[in-house]
DNA sequence: CATGAATGAGCTTTCATTCAT
DNA sequence: CATGAATGAAAGCTCATTCAT
């Protein structure tokens, strides 16, 4: 896991307050630019990547402008690590999606796919992450691309392997679903849409253990050998 | 319909060239906005709000800067103005979704509400407009709200009310589609999502064809009664 | 002759102070480009480029920092333009030193090549530019380069040839001088120098008209026939 | 003579290497004082002071910014350091020019005055000074007049008194050269100009070398009985 | 002494907006 | 209405300087 924000000391009041003395902290750089990315990532979020300053970003982050850069050469290099960062991110997904020789169920289907993107899903740095490459990835489309080339595609060959493999051994019923196995994850695309139009959870219709239940409910009725 | 570009006269021979100076006309109000909204949405589109400048717009519409400000206040009044022209847009939808008191059957949830949403994804102006809510939403967020119950809300709704019947008449099976009806345009949320970030059809692994009739072959399989 | 800043209306008295009503004079680009580059010019001999800021120019130049913008993309291409500028300034050398069929004596030497320089050397913008290239010139060498190409060299062999010339019709003795003709020009790199180091005529201990007249002293000595 | 870089212990093994790390040793502190002083002369001449990076000079002088701080308050510390250096420097000419009760000929300026300077001149470390002096006096008005007292005026003046006495021992003519005395300088001005705006010898037309029989040549001729 | 993270003032550049023409 | 020079408020980035380690 990438070092994180989480445990550092909270500031302290003084800190907190304009003309409060800096402090002057000093970090190692790998827990600062772990600071900075997920400042970084909160604000653009928040602005998308264009109305975002980096006064913001180093403020959440608690140090000042320049001290940014002295971790990072440029905006668009944080926005870079930033993904780059959530590249490596769901690791879950692809080792267990190459799974055994065992039989591949509904069920397992589930508990090796469904399930773990779900709870990606509900990972509010995901969401963020996921806004943001949909938003302001045209601006550095090679990073965008090269996510999809690292992530999405190795998963959705995993997914299509599995399905044939099961289709194979007889455990799932041939039809429209396993004919286009990409249509398995159509249901996580609405969620995933949802999210970046309202953001996590903020009056949904439908909640996110509602859409994975009847998403669930599909796949079993639809997969039935 | 609102004013478009799409009958213009024909630009004259000069304007036809490269670097010809653009029009300079004095065109009606409806016309010259109209033209600007057009240039807005691609612009926007390609860049997003933040860094899209006045200046580009201006330029693709054919005038310049003061141009603009002749017809909008700001640069995020052409922003609201856009987002309102699409208010009214989809004019195929509503229409079809307040269907008749026949019998519904898949076909006709297929020919009134399946393929008038694929026939309106196959628009770039859609495509365009989607990007830009989503993109850039967050910043003018009570337009998206405004979108979203003027568009999205009534759509959804008429959509379960139009499965409801269908499952009361008998004309389609119980089950998890019909259960949560929303899951039926599950499929057009990928593509949505793909086109978000890839653009439209830009070496799609899966055609937007393609993706319909996997779409309707779930369809079919999944309401059969 | 460039366009210059000479007989301009001077700035109203309001306009001098501030808070005085920019009063957001429209010139012509032309006008404006020789304004800025007339400030320019005065500030980068006054601090040197690296340590000229925008807004100096701009306040010099009687606009907005934003204003300088509209007419240069960059401080460079206004050094840039400095130097171009001044690349063509000293047409009159090179046209006159081609001098016609006639005798070449010290006197038609004087008149047409020391004299000239001497007059340009009692310009301000000469002494200005000259330091500019030499203090500045190694960030911008290219630039440099061109200037000597088109400005110095074609003045230095138009000299040697005019010697040569002279020498072959026997109104200049063979010696020290007529072997290398650049030793010539040596006092006025002693004037060019002196002008460097410490701006035009302050308290230099020997006057530009006594240099003058001692290189003139030399020539007619080590030049008799 | 100032403390000096030139005898210094070689660098170990790993600084040899590129990327080997340097020193971290450390140093006497004149030793050190003289290597950032080496290090800053180069910078300032190679960019400008303005634009040169108390990094720069760090780095080149094997030490980090911090390092350089303990031992210069200011970056401006640093160049006025680095002129006072300068001044005791050029050993060669006071000396030379406090001739002693002898005969003043021709062959002794050569010997006492001129050859000196040109000897002076061919020392990147001379050239460099120059053009510092020259390009970015200006912002330390104070330290280059100093320097023009305390060096440039005692030598322009040993030189005249030297000349002076000849001319009443008579064994220098009577001429525009004895006339002006500082005109015996002249070529050197040149070298010096070309110095400051082309580098050290690359590519001049003419040699140092050249020069110099050349400025001989013309004083034996102009300063003949 | 040395390091290098951090500060903060200052600079270049951009751009929405205004307005004289 | 249209133009485009001009404004001015940011915003990105740099770098001399400080100081905890």
């Amino acid at each position: 896991m990438t070092a994180s924000t989480a445990n550092l000391p909270p500031p302290t009041f003084a800190e907190g307050l304009p003309g409060g003395r800096p402090s002057r902290q000093r970090l190692s750089p790998p827990l600062r630019m772990a600071q900075i990315l997920d400042a970084a990532l909160a604000v653009f979020h928040e602005k998308g990547f264009a109305a975002s300053r980096i006064d913001d970003i180093a403020l959440r982050a608690g140090l000042s402008k320049g001290g940014v850069y002295a971790h990072f050469d440029s905006k668009e290099e944080i926005f870079e690590a930033l993904i780059d960062r959530s590249l490596t991110m769901p690791a879950g997904l692809d080792e267990a999606a190459l799974a055994p020789g065992q039989m591949v169920t509904v069920d397992l289907l589930v508990e090796r796919v469904i399930d773990p993107v779900y709870r990606l899903l509900a990972r509010p740095e995901t969401a963020m992450t996921l806004r943001l490459v949909v938003a302001d990835g045209r601006q550095v489309q090679a990073l965008v691309e090269r996510w999809q080339r690292a992530v999405l595609d190795p998963f959705a060959s995993a997914v299509e392997r599995l399905v044939r493999r099961a289709v194979r051994q007889g455990s799932l019923g041939k039809g429209a679903l396993t004919a286009s196995p990409w249509l398995l994850m159509a249901p996580i695309a609405q969620v995933v849409l949802w999210q970046l139009m309202h953001g996590q959870g903020e009056g949904a219709p439908v909640t996110l253990e509602q859409q994975r239940r009847s998403h669930i409910a599909l796949l079993r009725e639809a997969l039935a050998p």
